[in-house]
DNA sequence: TATATTATGGCATATAATGGCAGAAGATAG
DNA sequence: CTATCTTCTGCCATTATATGCCATAATATA
């Protein structure tokens, strides 16, 4: 699973180095080195390949009657890019998604078990930055459950 | 399966250049540049030949009792058009489907699992523009099940 | 300390998107 | 039936973007 934060900085032309030790979980565990990036709500998220196709045979079996959920899987698909790693462990993301996750140079990824997560590192520092831990403790109390 | 949004422009001529993305996939998954475009809501819906032939094969079952769902099979077949991809990776969207969608020159292309939707850029953006993402959280309940 | 791996910059090349134009095909009017 | 107009289609040119590859610096590993 992916696990840790790391920051890293992105080229002119919108590339970005994978941690390496994410790399290493999609070899292992996937077999495969590409991602699917779709954009979620301030920041990026990054699916293997296998998982993001296992959530796809499942959306193309609902019917297209009900408009909400159509425009759900528009809103998902539509934001949804593949992007193989190259030679050098790097992706490139696409013009779209950086200006949808507001990302120029610096950028925080983050591991968060079956996906990556993918920000700019200004609005990680806002969002994630002082206070994170406070919010934590009073999240932590669900997790009290699943046996942390 | 399709996925990804793209922003291109229709030449005077009314021929729109497919994203290599969706043509890839005509190749490897269809192995066929052809599509059966043909008027949705307010904008198109584009299938590759193959799922278009499963959809009629579909259609074709129906009894033809209920005239609701006779005229509904008209509009959607009567619409139909056979598009394929030239050398320069276009195709020509005739004249009806354009100003059925009010299409000029700026088009959205957005792929959606087994076919793609062609939006005019106006009308995307009035419907899908800012506050997608709200109505994407509103309908993601119903796709939680689904595994997102 | 030597060697491998990682992150990242730079550059050359390939591919993508799209505008323009001309000939072909098809429609329409006389 | 032919002249004219419109639309379709193929091809070339241009620009922007993506991609592959090499080099280097920093870090980790033996």
């Amino acid at each position: 699973m992916f696990r840790g934060r790391y920051e890293h900085t992105m080229t002119k032309t919108g590339r970005v180095s994978i941690p390496s030790k994410f790399r290493e979980v999609c070899r292992k565990k996937y077999s495969d080195e590409t991602f699917v990036i779709t954009n979620f709500d301030r920041y990026l998220i990054a699916y293997p390949m296998r998982e993001w196709n296992e959530l796809e045979k499942k959306l193309s079996k609902i019917s297209i009657t009900d408009s909400k959920v159509t425009s759900s899987i528009r809103y998902l698909m539509g934001n949804a890019v593949e992007c193989p790693i190259d030679n050098q462990g790097r992706v490139l993301i696409p013009q779209s998604l950086r200006s949808y996750a507001a990302i120029e140079t610096e950028v925080v990824l983050v591991g968060m078990l079956k996906k990556i997560e993918i920000w700019s590192k200004e609005i990680w520092e806002k969002e994630n930055g002082s206070g994170a831990f406070e919010t934590f403790i009073q999240g932590r109390e669900v997790l009290a459950g699943y046996g942390l």
